[in-house]
DNA sequence: CCTGATATGCTCATATTGAGCACAAGGAGG
DNA sequence: CCTCCTTGTGCTCAATATGAGCATATCAGG
């Protein structure tokens, strides 16, 4: 056993007006360079306070609760990253930084106030994973450049072999060449993003490290402290999968919701449209949610029901997730 | 941040002759009581080197290499272990100790000599896990009757609330009362298992806090030092998990097998028997493999033909899994 | 009473899945 | 050689599940 140093982040996410969000935290800002003065943005930190936090995840409700006031209801450890390095100051002589993520999720009504942290939309951190309308913008025009270049520049540019491997990485990973598009694999979009240099983060850990660089075209995507935008990435990555198949939509939904209401919410996170109907047909025909019988009227057309969750669902089907019907052309 | 002893665990898994093993230490046993010189069982246990280890995985590859020889291939992290008290030497004034728990997948053929350790089948530890021949005896002779106890226990015995939720978690996790069988809850019923006083972790446990117990009977099933059974049976849940939408099987068998040992091995993990043409079906119209060519014969019957896992497959699909197509009555 | 919303019900063609039947091709034993 | 037993392989068929629409209902506003 090692002598390190143990910290909590926290990805504490809410979904208002179709729009997922993220609470941030503002951060000192980079490491040991002189002009790296500026600040960061970065996820919320908290300590594990060894003699009085039970458990890793008590301790992260107690310090997000004491620095924004935020009882989080849902909560997952997503990853422990270690990575050397992680935290510039290591370099310093600083300790080893070890550091476990969890992801929390809040009920939209909850999210007023939040102390110094800040609600950011998600998808400003990850204009690429939001294709409800449409393929997005950055894929074209930045991504799919950047990345052809990335592969030309493979090693050896006689071998074949190491540029096919990154043509195959780029196209499952972004969908390109004839492969499927898969919400998922955020994590590896972001990590083949940060390889390929095209990504703000590059290049402040290549400076970092001393390496002279250019500070090429990056993005036009909000970067974040250390490595708090893959901690994000792998977040984003796992609510969208366990969406399918746990019915965790209701910890961002107040009580009773119409069915329209939770498709925006579920369409929010996965970052996609859905077929309205088939979609009914889904949660309906899967026993997740219960007419309550009351209307609701401010949608502009017809009222529609309000709906709320059946708890009794986890009993009756193993794995009831909310599930993607049909996503829309 | 705080000061805290932080270590890498390892479930290191391997399947032969259709059964599921694990490497497994032995352990100087539990903590400050006075008879507890007995030996344990235990998950190999490895430091971080902070300053050498560039990546928590590889410092886990480095130590698993070091004590056993092994070079493990697919690894995967499962989850960060944090409880206050996981160790019980943490009450003499150690330190607290947070274990970051690993997954590796070794092929069958390398699973020769390994050191101090010793390749264990998982299913002793746990018995109910396994419904290969049928529903496991454990579950009528030791579970069904203990839990019912645990029920009828419960906290208010007028209240029937208190009972009806006991049930229900009893019903969900172990397929009682109606419920479907769920072979990914492995950590749910462990938990319940030993929340229930079923195990002999619980009755450890209780000692060492000074509790006086009795040591009432437990199921016959192999416990564990500290916390590993629980780790274990994250290992069990992720990798039944994991089956059904990545092709980790492959990384359990030869470069080479036939359709039937692909099946054997998928359902010792899974725990279920299948039915065998719709299996074929699956990863044949999955694109998961492609024959060689090559005849097997030491099949009993007709010789098999050998197949390979197709890689591109990852290419083509987004979730490419084995999948459990009709568990067989 | 139109128009523009959203809400909801229903249909229908097309996969996907669960369960078997049937036959092929080896070995063992009479 | 013939028969039985054991696996391997191909194919069928009914039952569901999924993807895509059409049609109608019910509100607000002009």
């Amino acid at each position: 056993m090692s002598e390190v140093a143990i910290g909590l982040n926290a990805v504490i996410v809410a979904v208002t007006e179709e729009v997922p969000r993220i609470l941030t935290v503002r951060r000192p800002g980079g490491g040991t360079s002189e002009a790296a003065a500026s600040e960061e943005e970065a996820l919320p930190f908290g300590p594990l306070d060894p003699d009085t936090d039970r458990t890793l995840d008590r301790g992260l409700r107690r310090w997000v609760r004491e620095q924004t006031g935020l009882e989080v209801g849902y909560v997952e450890q997503l990853y422990t990253f270690g990575d050397r390095h992680r935290d510039p100051r290591e370099a310093g002589g600083g300790p080893r930084v070890v550091s476990v993520a969890y992801l929390a999720l809040v009920h939209e009504r909850e999210v007023a106030g939040a102390g110094q942290a800040r609600w950011r939309p998600w998808y400003e951190f990850f204009p690429w994973e939001d294709w409800r309308r449409g393929r997005p913008a950055a894929i074209d025009a930045g991504i799919v450049p950047g990345l052809d270049r990335w592969v030309a520049e493979a090693a050896d540019p006689a071998d074949p072999a190491d540029r096919g491997e990154r043509r195959q990485r780029a196209d499952i990973a972004f969908g390109l060449g004839g492969v499927a598009w898969d919400g998922e694999r955020v994590l590896e979009r972001y990590e083949l993003l940060y390889e390929a240099a095209l990504v703000a983060e590059t290049w402040r850990d290549r400076r970092e490290r001393g390496v002279q660089a250019k500070p090429a075209d990056e993005l036009a995507s909000r970067p974040m402290a250390l490595d708090h935008r893959r901690i994000l990435a792998t977040a984003l990555g796992r609510l969208r999968g366990k969406l399918k198949y746990r019915p965790v939509v209701f910890e961002l939904l107040p009580p009773t919701f119409t069915l329209l209401q939770l498709q925006r919410v579920v369409e929010a996170l996965a970052g996609v449209r859905l077929h309205k109907q088939n979609f009914r047909r889904l949660v309906e025909t899967g026993g997740l949610v219960e007419g309550t019988g009351v209307q609701h009227a401010e949608t502009g057309g017809r009222p529609a029901e309000l709906f709320s969750f059946r708890r009794e669902v986890l009993r009756e089907r193993p794995a009831p997730g909310v599930g993607l019907p049909g996503v829309r052309r």
